[in-house]
Formats: structure tokens, C-alpha cells, sequence
DNA sequence: GGCTCGAAATTGTGATCACATTCGACCTAG
DNA sequence: CTAGGTCGAATGTGATCACAATTTCGAGCC
């Protein structure tokens, strides 16, 4: 069982968690609700929670040995941000995919990570390009190894280590928000399919930034988005709806 | 000073407010921390706070005679949307715009906004389309008048009333996000410039909705939308980067 | 034996309390 | 008169309690 170690800052009232010296290895400086926000994030975005199943605040909370307060609003923004669905009953899962959605989410996609990725692509230094390139070498071995957390981890890095050089927050934040809808069933997808049989787009979008082209970079994160979002349409939306 | 009318469903822990009946005239039904939330909403939509203006959780709660609680839920939700902005020093304020954040959400808007009226065009209706008119009818009457506010609230639903026919949720609350976050500047904007300048593209779109031409609507909503946000970034950003 | 009804447990929501931090005003020293 | 400092008030965060509504499960009835 994860536990967040020890206090952060802000208010300790009470009596403490009780076995941990004060002032544990904890990164300070965040919030408690912060760190359950990240965590809840991360299950999120790479498949831990499956999709349809619903998550309590006591139990979340008791996981993670925090009291309710903070997953309160930890959950509360991850609603926010769709990455959590609040049904008519008050209770809260992760949101199931419709076609309808799927197929508004692949609109959002193409309109706005493209865009993105030509943005950054200025400024982009020669050692950027090499840590990405080191990204999608990470994720060859994880699709090789059929490592499906270990490949969307990476592959989420590959893309946002591209699109937050573009500086563009407000757009990252709306992009990210798109991700974290779609997250839970890229993992469906691949845990149904696989992941050897994904041909790497990756190759093209790096060769793009080396030569500095805008535009076979917007194709090659086109042609991406295309592909991982066909994926997750045969393998979840096959049958329903 | 306005006050929210009355408990709503959930835990009336404690003391209760004192000098009203119990089952008051408000919708029922909608948690308390909701109907904070759209109020909330509502004022940072319209302009009612002012950018970089503070906002503080025991303040909104005294404003409102509610407790902290659920107006920490909501501020919390509106952080997440992005409509206020969580300083490093943990207080809450209107966003501030900067030229960047005003680029990236008028692409956003340009990228989205077009299609999702597209989207909406085979769906709407005779009486869809009148009622559409009549909203238009009641921009230009407070464009006339001078009525900022008014005006604002009946762009918000022109623009609004055809989005939602699209049914595209996913779509249309991204949209609804960006909304949020320049909601306040469109408000400085025609304090400072008024409304009488405004030319109305309206018009063109809601003869393209008659026509039932695809091509012309996203032509008028971009149009409109050029419109819009050129005023914003030449009221509002003239002279701050 | 299957179905229904009721009691107990679980859950979300709101209120209140506790506490560390931060902001602001007032005061004092130079 | 201005700059620096100190103390009090205000604020965000977390914990705990209270309560209504929903869910769950087991006992009783047909």
C-alpha cells in the first residue's frame, strides 16, 4: 500500500500519522491535496484506474494515508479537468468512452498538438532534440518489451517534451486536459492488442526537427495522433456505441 | 448583498442560518458548492470581478452566507478550469492576460469554435434558428444602450445556443474553458472602447444557418471571432506585453 | 427457493476547529 | 520624514464531526 510520506506544509492539526520522523525525504513545498492530485493524475493517465470503475473519497484516502480533506480536492479538480466523471448519484468514476467523445477528442487532437509541435520547433536546441530522441528510444524498448505502462509513460513524455517547449501553456493545459480523457483507454487498447504492432511515427517527427520543417513536423504529429487514436477506436469502440 | 437563498440538499450540520423558513424558493436539488461555483461563474464571465483582483475564501463566504466549504470547492473547480489563477503565495485572483495567453486563445478559438458550429448546423431547427434571432435581436438592443454586461450575457448565449446544438460536449466544454479565461478582458475592453463600435457578424452567420451552408458559417464565426478578440488585444494589451 | 423490504454501513456534502503562513498597520529608530 | 521591524488580523490548508442519501446485505415472506 503507497503512502504519501510524511507532512507537507500547511496545517498539521491533530495528531500526526505517527510513526514517521517530522520532516521526511518528501519533496516540500507542495500541498498535500497537490500530491494527491499528482498521484491521481498519473493512475489516471497511464491506465491504473480502469475505466468505469468508481473511486471513493474515504478509500482513496486511506490509501494513500491522508485524510478526506485533500482527496476532496484533489478529485474535485480532476473532475474539473474530466479526467473524472461526477455522476447524478454523487459518485465519482472514471468517465467510460463513447464514440461520440472519441471522435471529438481525435478533432481537438489534430486541431491543436500539431499547432503545438510547430510552435516548440524554434525552440528546440540541438540537446532538446537529443533528450527526446533518448524518450523515443525508451520507447522502443518498452514496445518491445510489451511494457504498456512503460510505453505510455514514455510516450506521453515524448509528446509533451515537445509541446511544452512551445511555451504555449494555455494550449499545453487544454491539450493535457484532452489526455487525460483519453488515457485510461490507450491502456484498454493496448493491453487488448499489444503494443509490437505499433508502427513508430516518432522517427518521422524527430527527422522533422533536425531538418527544422514545420511542416513534416505537424504531419508526422498528425499521422501519430491518427494512428494511436485508431488504435484505441478498434480495440474499445469495436462493439459499443 | 446578495445571498444564496436558503439551504440546499446535503449535511445542515450546526446552527442553521436563522431567519428563514426551511424550504425556500431555490432549485432544489443542486448541491451548495454548484450554485457557488455558477455564480462564481457568472461574474468572472460577465466581468463582474476585475482582473487581478483577489478573491479570498472567507470573503466570497460571508458575500454569499455560506460557509468556507463549498466555496472552496468551487474556487477550486474554476482554478482548475482556469478562470482564476492560484499564485505562488496560495491567494486567488482573476487571471491577468498577457499577449502570448491572448494568441494561444485566439487560435484556440479559430482551431474549435468554427467547427463546432459546423457541427451544430444540421441539427438546428426552424424554431432553433429564431430563437437564435431573437438573442441577436437582444445583442444589438444592448449594444444600442450601452449595456456591457448585457451585451456580453447575450453574445455568451448567442455563441452558446449554437455550440450546444452541435451535442458535442467534449468540444464544447473545452470552448467553454477558454470562455472563461478571457471573459473578464472583453469586459475591460468595452468599458473602455464601448459597444457601439461593434460590427455584427452575427448576421452572416445566422443567414449561413438559414441557408444551411457549412462553408459560410465558419467563415462568419471566425469572422466574428477575429472581431471580438482584435478589440480585446487592442483595448487590453496596447500598452502591457 | 426467489423476491421484497428494512436495517446497517458506506459515501458525498457541509460546518467548524486548529494551525502555519502571509499580509497590513502601527510604531520606533535614525 | 523615511526605512525597518514587530505584532495582530486575515487567509489557505488540513482534520474532524455531523448528517442526508444512497447503496448493500441479510432476514422474512410468499
Amino acid at each position: 500500500m503507497k503512502r504519501l510520506t510524511g507532512a507537507s506544509a500547511g496545517g498539521k492539526a491533530g495528531v500526526n500519522g505517527g510513526d514517521e520522523p517530522p520532516e521526511t525525504q518528501t519533496i516540500v513545498g507542495l500541498t498535500t491535496h497537490e500530491e494527491v492530485y499528482r498521484r491521481l493524475r498519473e493512475q489516471i493517465l497511464y491506465g491504473g484506474i480502469k475505466p468505469g470503475s468508481a473511486v471513493t473519497l474515504r478509500g482513496l484516502a486511506d490509501e494513500l494515508s491522508v485524510s478526506p480533506m485533500p482527496v476532496r480536492e484533489a478529485v474535485r479538480r480532476l473532475i474539473a479537468e474530466r479526467a473524472l466523471l461526477l455522476q447524478d448519484n454523487r459518485r465519482v468514476m472514471v468517465a467510460p468512452m463513447t464514440r461520440e467523445t472519441f471522435e471529438q477528442i481525435l478533432f481537438a487532437r489534430r486541431a491543436l498538438e500539431p499547432e503545438l509541435a510547430a510552435r516548440a520547433l524554434a525552440k528546440l536546441t540541438k540537446s532538446d532534440i537529443a533528450a527526446i530522441e533518448a524518450v523515443d528510444r525508451s520507447i522502443d524498448t518498452a514496445m518491445r518489451a510489451g511494457d504498456t505502462e512503460g510505453y505510455m509513460r514514455a510516450n506521453y513524455q515524448f509528446h509533451f517534451a515537445i509541446y511544452r517547449k512551445s511555451e504555449a501553456w494555455t494550449l499545453v493545459a487544454l491539450v493535457e486536459s484532452i489526455w487525460l480523457q483519453f488515457g485510461p483507454f490507450m491502456r484498454m487498447a493496448y493491453g487488448r492488442i499489444g503494443t509490437s504492432t505499433i508502427e513508430d511515427h516518432h522517427e518521422f517527427a524527430i527527422s522533422a526537427m533536425k531538418k527544422g520543417s514545420a511542416a513534416d513536423l505537424r504531419k508526422a504529429i498528425d499521422a501519430d495522433i491518427g494512428q494511436g487514436m485508431g488504435f484505441i477506436g478498434e480495440a474499445v469502440l469495436s462493439r459499443a456505441g
